[in-house]
RNA sequence: UGGGGUGUCGUCAAGUGGUAAGACACAGGUUUUUGGAGCCUGCAUUCGGAGGUUCGAAUCCUCCCACCCCAGCCA
């Protein structure tokens, strides 16, 4: 982990807890914990929760606990367990020997409620679910107490156990706490806290039949872990009395506080795990790795690294206000990362061939590249030059509109490291009229790229040797969706109406230099003059490359352009 | 017309009674063998609204408005 050694910015849960030291309170300890349901993978949000809480702990000298919330098992699968863990640990994070299941805590959650029920304070509820739900009243009506609320705690101990012992059906009984049936808080209206389910548990196997809820397990397990801070997300501010509630009626040794805070949105991007589930299913989407996909299986895949994303986190900051964040903000976090670690390298998307007319045939010479051409210690290489090459089609125009500085009919440009050219011809499709091929002579007075005298060039442009280049297919990714806030239901049409149908744009035939033939699965790139993309951990082969576009370098031609369609 | 929250620049976000940080975005300039990167400049007389307290209010008080969450035997 990355040491902290500027104070971090403000934000009130870092308030909050150095109010809590500077009191002392917790002994000056400070304990927080990550606690993801294993019903699905991570996505970005996920990422904002685990740098706060790791990071809070880290900044703290505290710990900060992994802990799986499983206690639901028919949604939850092994499979989510090993990908959290692994994405965690590839976000940057080491939770070291603080592994944790709530369902280790099962036995512990059981001894527990046995004392809810002596100290009178739950009892076990023979209502239909639907039942209760008439029983709980609506926002604006109070409940009515169960008919079996009053039952003895003899009664209450012995069914209990029963339920335990696999004597019932699902559905049959549920065990609630006694609070309030009247409260204004939904939550405190005898909310269930065991229900049964025969259901087989990925780490408990058939052990158990009767599984505690969401708010008596979590509080109950952050409490048994020595939480201090247990961090969670705003629709829980609701919960927090009934959180409250249950350690103070168990009168556990440890109260940690619970705080709430946004969870992070942005734009163009979906964050619900039920729809992401959906898209995956549904085979929008080539699975939970998608490039496109914001989960962090995806974006690893798609070339983002991270320290973009714990930058990110740091950036978009901690505050209780719902909020979506530009996606900008994150293209420009990978962008500066990449651009100061990214070797750069020449690659052409949509190939145009051209001849130097001049240069002898036959011939190919070495140049010499730098890697980065601000940083001298990531080294050189040798670019093999020739007199058949490939440039980009979309730096030639036949036609140049104002402000377009590339080649045209007569222009010299630069080829970047290597010789100036100016085109003297093209060749066209007789059928099309699509220029196919381009005629260009060089300079050989300017290897490397510099005229003896002194004459500027407006352009420098990327190319490779037609001969030595190697093919690769790129994949060209753009925004998943294309509205502003997909989640937004306001409209009442189905979220995946709202897909954006070009985020996936597949070019086979680019042209790449032939140093990238050991380019290892997941090796990150600058293409110059194009973006950041990465080797394919998937699909790319020795014989096949495969390269993913992580983000497109800023592009002040395409803005200009642009603007000037608009115009028109 | 219940309860819990939140409202500061296009988007995030500091600010906790002493006269509106910062970032992204945007716009201009500079520089450049990536129209990249860098560098510089500009970008809220005003903090959801209206009153009030005060020498002084985004910060305190009153009323109002808007938005989000809650009626799983999900988490």
């Amino acid at each position: 982990m990355t040491t902290v050694d500027i104070k971090p910015p403000p934000n009130f849960i870092r308030n909050i807890i150095s109010e809590d030291l500077k009191a002392n309170k917790n002994d000056g300890r400070v304990v927080t914990r990550f606690p993801p349901e294993p019903n699905g993978y991570l996505h970005i949000g996920h990422a904002k929760s685990i740098c706060l809480n790791f990071g809070l702990a880290a900044e703290n000298n505290g710990i900060c606990n992994l802990r799986f919330d499983d206690t639901n098992p028919t949604k939850e699968e092994v499979e989510y367990v090993e990908s959290i863990k692994e994405d965690v640990r590839w976000l940057g994070f080491d939770w070291g020997d603080r592994l944790f299941y709530a369902s280790d805590y099962f036995e512990q959650l059981y001894d527990y409620a046995v004392q809810l029920i002596k100290l009178g304070k739950a009892y076990v509820c023979s209502l239909s679910a639907d039942e209760i739900r008439e029983y709980r009243g609506t926002l604006t009506e109070p409940g009515k107490d169960s008919p079996y609320r009053t039952r003895s705690v003899e009664e209450n101990l012995d069914l209990f156990e029963r339920m335990r012992a696999g004597e019932f059906e699902d559905g049959a009984h549920v065990l609630r706490a006694k609070i309030d049936m009247a409260s204004a808080n939904l939550n405190m209206r005898d909310p269930t806290i065991y229900r049964i389910r025969h259901e087989f548990h990925h780490r408990t196997g058939d052990k158990w039949c009767i599984y505690p809820m969401y708010d008596y397990t979590h509080c109950l397990s952050d409490a048994i872990e020595g939480i201090t801070h247990s961090i969670c997300t705003l629709e829980f501010e609701d919960h927090r009395p009934l959180y409250d509630w249950v350690l103070d009626t168990l009168k556990t040794p440890c109260h940690p506080q619970q705080i709430e805070f946004a969870r992070l949105n942005l734009t163009y991007t979906i964050m619900s795990k039920r729809k992401l589930l959906e898209l995956v299913e549904g085979g929008h989407v080539s699975g939970w790795d998608d490039p496109r996909m914001p989960t962090l299986v995806g974006m690893r895949r798609r070339g983002y690294t991270p320290e973009s994303i714990r930058n990110l986190c740091e950036r978009v900051g901690v505050a209780k206000r719902d909020s979506v964040v530009d996606i900008a903000l994150l293209e420009y976090c990978v962008r500066e990362d990449l651009n100061r670690r990214a070797p750069r390298v020449m690659a052409v998307l949509r190939p145009l061939r051209v001849v130097i007319d001049n240069y002898p045939e036959g011939q190919t010479e070495e140049l010499e590249f730098p890697n980065h051409p601000e940083d001298p210690d990531m080294g050189s290489r040798k670019v093999p030059f020739s007199r058949v090459l490939y440039i980009e089609r979309d730096d030639f125009r036949e036609d140049p509109p104002k402000k377009f500085f590339r080649l045209a009919p007569g222009r010299e440009v630069r080829l970047r490291y290597a010789y100036y050219i100016t085109c003297v011809g093209m060749e066209k499709d007789e059928k099309t009229g699509e220029v196919v091929e381009l005629h260009c002579t060089y300079d050989p007075q300017t290897r490397g790229g510099w005229a003896p005298d002194g004459r500027k060039v407006k352009a420098t442009l990327h190319w490779v040797s037609a001969a030595d280049s190697l093919e690769a297919e790129v994949r060209l990714y753009d925004h998943l969706f294309a509205k502003l806030n997909p989640g937004e239901e306001k409209d009442g049409a189905d979220f995946k109406t709202h897909l954006n149908p070009n985020s996936l744009e597949t070019l086979k035939s680019c042209r790449v230099e032939p140093s990238l033939a050991d380019a290892a699965p997941g090796g990150r790139y600058q293409f110059e003059r194009l973006g950041y993309f990465c080797v394919d951990s998937v699909d790319s082969t020795k014989e096949a490359l495969v390269f993913n576009r992580t983000v497109s370098l800023r592009d002040t031609w395409a803005k200009i352009e642009k603007a000037q369609k608009q115009k028109a």
